[in-house]
DNA sequence: AGGTTATGCCAAT
DNA sequence: TTGGCCTAACCTC
């Protein structure tokens, strides 16, 4: 389930789980060929910008993007392995854990170079530490000169890192912002407000692993009928004004709003 | 068993 | 704009 919270989220277990431990890192499908460029080294950090991964080790950086199939199963171990279930690309093994990814759309090695031209080309990401406070403004000046719909623009990894399409929808519902309208026609005040409710919001999807966003039910697990507030919900009433939640594709995406409520 | 779908994104056209 | 990647879960038959 890979939005930014998710890749955060595995970022924090590996720097918890692995992060200063040398790990044996193996390939059970073969396609992770590089494995043996960092088996047996030493994971020095983890960390995520938007819905990338680094795992720093000490010959190379790895960068892994879940893309859409990607998924990860990490557990403990008592010295005995489990099989791998299904195609598991990369392996990763210390002590006392193991985990598993796959259907990453990139796990590959890169140098410090590489890493700069990955995360050069990322917007800022509402969950990343933002020391000098200016993450924001650099979201709002870029959406604020853009012609592009507003619906588009979250989705693009460059203009704000982490959001997808789950949080595209709800983010926008909650600021009753229409998808269609093109950046530039959005208020400065309308635009802050998107980037502090991700602000808000997306550390919560961090801790729990899921994507809350209703007000109401912000803690727990909310059944999957409950969780959001447009996502997934076309034909359904509106949980505010009560008409119907409708469905378009916007950029090969589908997308969710709310056409009373978000004019 | 086969078809559809997915929280993503890139390259080719 | 379209096709492709790549995996598993969830449908329908």
């Amino acid at each position: 389930m890979p939005e930014g919270h998710t890749v955060h989220r595995t970022a924090g277990i590996f720097q918890k789980k692995f992060a200063g431990s040398t790990l044996r890192v193996s390939s059970p499908q073969g396609r992770f060929t590089d494995a043996s460029l960092i088996d047996g080294s030493k994971l020095l950090s983890a960390h995520a910008w938007g819905k990338q991964l680094f795992l720093k080790f000490e010959p190379a950086i790895l960068r892994i993007h879940l893309g859409i199939y990607g998924k990860w199963r990490i557990e403990s171990h008592e010295g005995e392995l489990p099989e791998p279930k299904g195609q598991v690309r990369a392996r990763f093994t210390s002590d006392k854990d193991f985990a598993d990814l796959r259907g990453p759309t990139a796990c590959e090695l890169v140098d410090t170079e590489g890493y700069l031209g990955v995360v050069s080309k990322l917007g800022p990401d509402p969950l990343r530490p933002d020391p000098k406070g200016d993450e924001g403004e650099r979201f709002v000046s870029r959406v604020l000169k853009s012609p592009t719909p507003i619906g588009q623009l979250l989705m693009n990894q460059s203009v704000l890192a982490g959001v997808g399409n789950v949080y595209r929808a709800e983010l926008l519902f909650r600021a009753g912002i229409n998808p269609h309208t093109p950046g530039k026609q959005l208020t400065r005040e309308q635009v802050a407000g998107i980037w502090f409710d991700a602000v808000a919001l997306m550390p919560l999807g961090v801790r729990t692993g899921l994507m809350l966003t209703r007000d109401g039910f912000l803690k727990g697990r909310p059944k999957l009928e409950d969780r959001y507030l447009v996502y997934k919900r076309e034909g359904l009433p509106c949980r505010v004004c009560g008409s119907s939640v409708v469905i378009e594709i916007m950029a090969t995406r589908k997308l969710y709003y709310c056409v009373k409520c978000q004019k």
